[in-house]
DNA sequence: GTCTAAGCGAGACGGTACGTCGAGTCTTAAA
DNA sequence: TTTAAGACTCGACGTACCGTCTCGCTTAGAC
């Protein structure tokens, strides 16, 4: 994060003691080690801002409740994911699969994420601050992605800027979602058997998908 | 639900009074609406307890906790979805796809669902209540279409029954997944002609996937 | 005290759990306990309730704040205060000063009275509290000693029950108000020697303002 | 007062800028005005700070704390305490006790003098500043009505110093502490009946008590 | 005329207590 | 034995003040 300071910016004037930096981090990691060993429902701001040795005022002078703290927490995560060029489309998808499930073994993020997605059903600002703190950083993944497979061919380029990215959504929904599905609602493992089948599935999807409408209409 | 009442069986011996049977009826119905006016986090023991004219006491015999009441609560959503015969995959997919959108549309669902997945990541029992409840009343719907896809020989049948089941299970987290992370992670509409995209790039996946390993690799 | 549960008179309805009378014993003890080894300022309605092994809730149950509950924690200290008779109403003085010195000595007395009095400036509420704990129960023993003195012909019968009240009031003002003065503004001790000369100065003013206006004019 | 800064005298080296002058006035007056508004238990430092136009550390730099910086500001208000002779000590006492209810009923003193002697209970050095700053500032009153009187002839010269000051201490606590008593305590006014009452009660004992032990044993 | 030590405003900081709320248990009397 | 009622313990909440600190900026006397 650029900005780890979160809801105000640092220097609205220029008078009094400026916020401590360090503090930003020790809370964010102490709260990283809460999720670990609490789990998000048993987590605490109190909890939080002791382990972080710093005053309750702190947390709050920097973030307006828990959810918004522990997005800002978990979003650090994903500065991790990376995509180096594996050659082809196929490689690429499976090691983003492989990596985003990596990441969703972490207890952290396991007991993080769909609860700060619950919480943003009724939260219209929770909800702007998980996309640019954690769903944008999840998908340029696939922009790049992409923008790969159409230089190596794989895919067609989409003139249509709008078409565009509304196939780069889906294709996000698509691996997003289902790796979450299967890691934590069907709780099964995300192994590379299953990888190798589901990057198939989308694969066959995508260059059916490309070659469109006026391609081969699917057989029944 | 064949049995509303959850964790102790309703009889255990015979003498007594009886446990009120429109109790549970009216608990589940209060949770629903507590769900819907007050969300998720800001729902309370107490106050289904005073909504549904019960006793604390009475709900705490009959659910262990506010998870387990919730995932009964809203399980009862799922027992209207349906899978008519619409006559081909295709469509029987956009059917159930709408569905089950439909389903995420209402306030009660959306709040409910990821919280209580979110609380079962550190919690065996609740994954199974969430399983038998809920994954199973979904995943139903997918069994059923594919069978009727294997009859009119849109897909293929899978002899090997372990094989067999795994592909049931990644077809259903594909479309649970995705439908669940573009309604409530990217918030986007999922409408008709989303759902038409969805469909055609899983149709494809699964036409492909189904002529197999054996079948044309996916052309660069 | 008659009643010691303090705000709600215990049995509004019939039904529920009653509340439990050893806690109202135990959080006056407590709360006497804390007094003297914190004094007011330090105390603290979470320390009362962790030495008295309650929960802060059942505190707030039963009286609205600390200057509510300190009333009624000093207030059964003044139950002790008695009047036996000594034989004369010089005797008599001296006693209950000397007594009320001794309960001003007592630190939870010592730094509680001016504070509930002091916080009473701005809530008429503590301010009657106050009264019907505190004052009522110093009072009565000016009202019987001067029955007494009356009985024994020390002191004559005020006909008008208005005069009489007011002249109650007087003497009670001035002894406790000299007293108290004495030992906690001036902090000076209120020994043998102090009570002799203070009664002294009393019992002239009182025989001289018994006779009255039509009595022998101050001389200059 | 003389010297208004109060913990440390102003200029301990010499060099640095200097205390502001006009900000130990600002602070003693927003002080008052706090205590009138909100009363001596919801006043804070940061309150009166922000009132005065200064920062908290100015407070601090000048006062230890809530008790001293209201010594301070109300102290003050006893500079208009004065005696002017009325003739003959009953119209002294009578003027004396009206002087004091009159302050009594200002709020800010109302408030704040029971709260700063409870404090002083518990701190030594709080009581020695409430002397200083406020029981001479009262107690002179009584020793220039005791010296008029003297002169006057209503009251004997006491030679032996110590049993005069004792008895200036006596009469002052009985004045004080009754109209305390009565204004504050028993909440009833200190009206003109009211004090011609006390006054005689009080002529009356002074006169006897002069006369002394030796005089007239109180007729019973 | 600098130099410099203190005062000053602003406001973040680590603490402590607040008074409230919810969880889940327990104790009554009535059904 | 279940029920409604409600008191109970426990623990977290988010806020308010405390008194301290760290900034950058005066300010006035000493050099």
């Amino acid at each position: 994060m650029r900005n780890p300071s979160s809801d105000t910016s640092c220097p609205p004037g220029r008078t009094g003691r400026p916020r401590s930096a360090a503090a930003d981090a020790a809370i964010l990691a102490a709260t990283r080690d809460a999720l670990v060993e609490l789990g998000w429902s048993k987590l605490t701001m109190g909890d939080v801002s002791a382990r972080a040795g710093v005053a309750k005022t702190t947390l709050y002078r920097r973030w307006s409740g828990k959810s918004e703290l522990v997005v800002d927490a978990v979003a650090e995560l994903f500065d991790s994911l990376e995509l180096p060029d594996r050659g082809s489309l196929e490689a690429d998808i499976e090691y983003v699969v492989l990596q985003f499930a990596a990441l969703l073994r972490r207890p952290e993020a396991r007991t993080a994420l769909m609860a700060v997605v619950a919480e943003s059903t009724r939260d219209e600002a929770l909800r702007d601050r998980i996309r640019s703190a954690i769903v944008d950083r999840q998908k340029r993944l696939v922009v790049l992605g992409r923008e790969r497979a159409q230089a190596r061919g794989e895919l067609p380029y989409e003139e249509d800027a709008s078409l565009a990215s509304h196939t780069t959504d889906l294709i996000f929904d698509v691996i997003a979602g289902t790796v979450v599905h299967r890691a934590l609602v069907s709780s099964e493992p995300v192994d590379e058997l299953w990888v190798a089948t589901f990057t198939a599935l989308l694969m066959y999807g995508l260059q059916g998908s490309a070659a469109g409408p006026s391609g081969p209409a699917p057989a029944v």
